[in-house]
RNA sequence: AGGGACGUCGCCAAGUUGGUUAAGGCACGGGGUUUUGAUCCCCGCAUUCGCAGGUUCGAGUCCUGCCGUCCCUGCCA
């Protein structure tokens, strides 16, 4: 049985006016680009534009380029581009070309040139904050700075100065001369350079001036010969001005900006601002720990690349801001493992249970499936023996009536055994539950005429005499409320939920599993979705829960309490 | 003097140039299969498209006016 294939993508406005411009001829192909910038690492959001970008451009035989957008070497660093592109890989894309907004510094100065030659740029010597204040408001038009009408010969020799390192950083800044009084405020004269004597990742101390986003991005989507320049929404602002400096530079091609709504997921953050202070501040482990929504947290946590694959096209591209439920992401990933993840049984809260006529010291071997509908998956051989191990919640000495598990006096199937029956429970002095002392049905083993015989319910178990000890960590939602950051008089981090992460010292798992590495996948039955984490060695086994299985009974449970 | 967007079932989301019964998925409810209360399989689930008018033989699709939500005043991206 393999994976489920990837559901049909259904269509969006997006992929319905590519198609109709290149059914009409307007482009041979169809060119895209993942524009990165590498100051944080890459969450789920980020991988909806991937699969978008990466989509479209295999869809209309192009290509897409990986290209980091690092225009400003304040925030920038070589480990998340490494980062990046780790992620962007493990999620399955190649990049046709490894771009960097850098690669084009020499190319953009010279077009910032031919700007100020033109008359359409000039060098402003004034401060900030008097910039701000020109700059007018939402409802006000802005002022001209006095250095607007300055000549284009000045503004070139100052522009040079400002590369040659002459003038201290914030001493002046290269604007587009464009309109004071534009109800758009990214055209009133918008920053397109800035002094920044700053090292850059890549390109070191070449450069002490740094273009601004505006001035990069398009300049580089043309100049990469990008046909398409897909962004999330709070660009649509900034089209005009992308736009109008494609049209006044003698860039080699004219990409068309098109803007989609950003991905929401609830009792989640989805900005990298907010993401590194979770990771600065240490309320997690790191960027890829597993509670986090970062391509690198998700993937120690155990999704799948087709999971986060699925689940972005799942979700649709469009206009319209919208919040997807958090269990959205966790579906895609139990369909997902449900087809592929071998079965195992684990015992996460251990309860002992006594066998009490299993021969002492005997060993039985007991066939199990690996995979339930999926035969090619083979079986392996369990071992059982006098002593197992149950879940401590699948006995309860005063059961409800929908109670299917053990109770005292009540029978209970062994998953892949035989039928038992509570006949003892065993308590301390003090009244604690120490063990449970069942019989078991010797007619009633798997396979046998006389497993046929129902019961109400199957339980998990481990052989305590092989059982592998392992630490065993559970996760919960990050968040305790739907929208950490609705409210901007309440710090996000005030919202953290303190049970986000269990960690169960005790758990006894199946034999063999002590040898799984990270990246196999299992699930144990009943209980959910593992994977090794990381730190799992043979001697100290580690798993995280990816996800549970859906859970019926929980809820049930829940409505009759 | 503000500008730019968005509003179709609880959550997503299709809805060709207006054309006759408003896709699909998820969630939810009911039933069946089952040695995972899992999976799987059936069945059900918007007389209605933010609201109000208008045009039309016919409107979610066109017009007008309201209402609601989001984004924009970084030398961030």
């Amino acid at each position: 049985m393999s994976p489920p294939e990837p559901l049909e993508s259904p269509t969006h406005f997006i992929r319905t006016r590519i198609r109709k411009e290149v059914e009409s001829g307007q482009y041979e192909q169809v060119v895209t680009r993942f524009p990165p910038e590498p100051n944080g690492y890459l969450h789920i959001g980020h991988a909806k534009s991937i699969v978008l970008n990466f989509a479209m451009a295999a869809e209309f035989g192009g290509y897409t380029n990986l290209r980091f957008d690092d225009t400003n070497p304040a925030r920038e660093e070589q480990r998340f581009i490494d980062a990046i592109k780790e992620d962007v890989s493990w999620l399955g894309y190649r990049w046709q070309n490894e771009c960097h907004a850098s690669d084009y510094f020499e190319t953009l100065y010279e077009y910032a040139l031919s700007l100020i030659d033109n008359g359409l740029a000039y060098v402003d010597e004034q401060d900030g904050d008097r910039i701000r204040e020109q700059r007018g408001s939402l409802t006000e038009p802005g002022t001209n700075s006095p250095y607007r009408d300055r000549s284009a010969a000045e503004s070139r020799e100052l522009f040079e100065r400002m590369r040659a390192g002459d003038l201290a950083d914030g001493a002046c800044v290269l604007r587009a001369k464009i309109d004071m009084a534009a109800p758009n405020i990214n055209l009133r004269d918008p920053v397109i350079y800035r002094i920044r004597h700053q090292s850059h990742p890549r390109t070191g101390n070449d450069w002490c001036i740094y273009p601004s986003y505006d001035f990069a991005h398009g300049q580089s989507d043309a100049i990469e010969h990008i046909t398409h320049s897909l962004c999330t929404l709070e660009f649509e602002d900034h089209r005009p001005l992308y736009d109008w400096l494609i049209e006044h530079l003698p860039v080699p091609s004219r990409p068309i900006q098109i803007e989609f709504a950003r991905l929401n997921i609830d009792f989640t953050v989805l900005s990298k601002r907010r993401l590194t202070r979770l990771v600065e501040e240490g309320y997690v482990d790191g960027w890829d720990d597993p509670r986090m929504p970062t391509l690198a947290g998700l993937r120690r946590r155990g999704f799948t690349p087709q999971a986060i694959r699925n689940f972005c096209t799942e979700i649709g591209v469009t206009k319209s801001e919208s919040v997807i439920p958090y269990g959205v992401l966790e579906r895609n990933l139990r369909d997902d493992l449900n087809a592929r993840a071998p079965r195992r049984m684990a015992v996460l809260r251990p309860l002992k249970v006594v066998l009490t006529n299993f021969p002492e010291g005997e060993i039985e071997w007991l066939e199990a499936a690996n995979h339930p509908q999926d035969p090619e998956q083979g079986s392996r051989k369990v071992p059982i023996s006098r002593e197992i191990w149950i879940e401590h919640d699948d006995f309860m000495e005063q059961a409800p009536r929908k109670f299917f598990r053990l109770k005292p006096g009540g029978e209970v199937r062994l998953r892949n055994a035989f039928i038992i029956q509570c006949n003892e429970v065993i308590k301390d002095s003090a009244g604690n539950l120490v063990e449970l002392h069942c019989s078991f049905d010797t007619e009633s083993r798997s396979g046998q005429p006389g497993a046929d015989r129902k019961v109400k319910g199957t339980i998990h178990w481990v052989s305590a005499l092989h059982a592998v000890e392992a630490e065993v960590r559970l996760y919960d939602r990050l968040f305790r409320v739907p929208n950490p950051s609705a409210n901007k008089e309440v710090d996000f981090v005030e919202h953290i939920n303190p049970d986000s992460l269990e960690t169960l010292a005790d758990a006894r798992l199946e034999p063999g599993l002590d040898q799984a590495v990270a990246g196999q996948l299992f699930q144990f039955e009943r209980l959910g979705y593992f994977v090794p984490d990381p730190a799992t060695s043979p001697e100290q086994p580690v798993f995280n829960r990816a996800v549970t299985l859906r859970d019926t009974w929980a809820k049930l449970e829940k409505a009759l309490a």
